[in-house]
DNA sequence: GTCTATACGATGATAGAC
DNA sequence: GTCTATCATCGTATAGAC
């Protein structure tokens, strides 16, 4: 079990922020300290500030790098122009991405009030976009005349919110299928904007 | 400004209650130190283990009775009977209820963590009466054949997501009135069901 | 790049004076 | 009922050996 001497930044640093990832999840930022990542990666505390500067640095890193994640695999979804085919895309989508990594999904959400003023600016940006992305959807149904809804905004928040709590309950050993939850959201999701 | 001797519990218990409920709301459970609510309070630290065993104690109190207090109100709606009103009735409680105190309803959904375990297995059972609530008004909707959906549980689920979101994004000085997002999500709960 | 050692303040909680 | 003083522990972050 000797340890190899020499650069170990390639495999460590990833390692870092798995741990980091998996913690802040299960038991919150604020509760998690650096000596616990330490201890789940397999070296001192000490050793961590190779790979960030701070524990913030962390939090943001995990939270910066999701949401551009996210966005730029939204955008490589294929665009068929119709509104209710883009509606249907970015609703598959969504809860896809979102039961495929939960833990990020949920710091991304948890954590906000963890971060700086100015990272939290960032994120929040980030998270605009996000919603724009589908408040364009339906603006476009809506001048199309296939989709009916008194508020566009309010109902991009109604559905996102609707779609982000499949996260809350779903389990893989559960009762229903990915498949399945998804066909049934993506009804409700017609249902809500009159497609 | 001379303190008052004798008894202040009757002042200072809710007033330690109101301030841990504003800060950890704020900064979150594990971020706040009880140095910080005692400072609020305008006494120190030790004194406020007159009023509660522990800082776990005091989460658990506030997360309980705002989980009661949910319960009790809902059961104080009027039932008329019909599943179309009742749902009607459900889903403007839960808005109103929501909007009004929303430190409350944020500390229950997102401190759920910093329980211990025994503690979190009582919070989790009142949430799920709350849900059941509202699965035993779809459910008798649907067997009047006044509402139409492929899963009660999962519908339930998406509706109190849905409108728990509200929440997140809601601002008393913002375009929309209470008034008006109430009707809005109203219309979106309706659809869902095709009531 | 990782270790050990350490700086130094903050933490939750308790004891005893008043 | 509140204070001050205190305990033991843990927090983030750094310095220097290897």
């Amino acid at each position: 079990m000797a340890r190899k001497i020499g650069s170990h930044s390639k495999i460590t640093g990833p390692r870092v922020r798995q741990a980091a990832l998996t913690l802040f999840a299960r038991h919150g930022y604020a509760a998690v300290s650096m000596r616990q990542i330490a201890s789940a990666v397999g070296v001192q505390a000490g050793a961590l500030y190779n790979y960030t500067a701070d524990k913030q640095a962390l939090l943001f890193d995990l939270m910066q790098t999701h949401m551009e994640d996210l966005l730029a695999a939204l955008d490589r979804c294929p665009d068929h122009g119709d509104p209710q085919m883009r509606l249907e895309t970015f609703a598959r989508f969504h809860i896809r991405y979102h039961l495929d990594c939960p833990d990020l999904v949920f710091i991304a959400y948890m954590e906000l009030r963890n971060l700086t003023a100015a990272n939290f600016a960032v994120i929040e940006g980030l998270r605009r976009r996000y919603e724009l992305r589908l408040q364009n959807i339906l603006e476009a149904g809506q001048k199309a005349g296939v989709f009916e809804m008194p508020d566009i905004k309010v109902a991009s928040m109604a559905i996102i919110a609707m779609l982000t709590g499949i996260t809350t309950w779903y389990r893989e050993e559960g009762r229903l299928s990915r498949a399945q939850v998804e066909e049934i959201y993506l009804g409700m999701v017609r249902k809500a904007v009159n497609a």
